[in-house]
DNA sequence: AAGGTGACTCAGG
DNA sequence: GCCTGAGCCACCT
């Protein structure tokens, strides 16, 4: 089940989210998974989503690509902290209650 | 069945 | 702000 890559494509370009947020959103349609499945499922997916834009609790990249989501993220416009070695979630953080209505009602539809 | 691992998170020092 | 320890769930050997 593709659900956490689903939720991940959902996240719009200059925006990002954390693991945990994800696998609350996820895991409120399987019912399971935690973070760790999260970071799984798209090590798995190796590039077909837009794994940049997921970062930890701290705001930071996974650490086998920091400065690859930094740079890709900083490109979008994501913002990041002043430093700009991570993001800022407190902007950057998607509101999933906002997302999901707008996802599901236009534009990405499967339909 | 049992043990080890990992794109994580939270709490404590 | 950074490091350590414990908890967590799914997967692999």
């Amino acid at each position: 089940m593709e659900s956490v890559l689903d939720v991940v494509e959902t996240v719009p370009r200059g925006s990002a989210t954390t693991y945990g947020d994800v696998a609350e959103v996820v895991g409120r349609r399987l019912g399971r998974g935690g973070p760790r499945q999260v970071g799984a499922a798209l090590r798995d997916s190796g590039g077909a989503v837009p794994w940049w834009r997921v970062v930890n609790a701290q705001g930071r990249p996974p650490a086998h690509h920091v400065t690859r989501a930094l740079d890709l993220l900083r490109d979008e416009g994501c913002p990041l902290v002043p430093d700009g070695s991570r993001v800022d979630l407190r902007a950057a953080r998607v509101d999933w209650d906002e997302q999901m209505d707008l996802s599901a009602g236009s534009g990405s539809e499967s339909v």
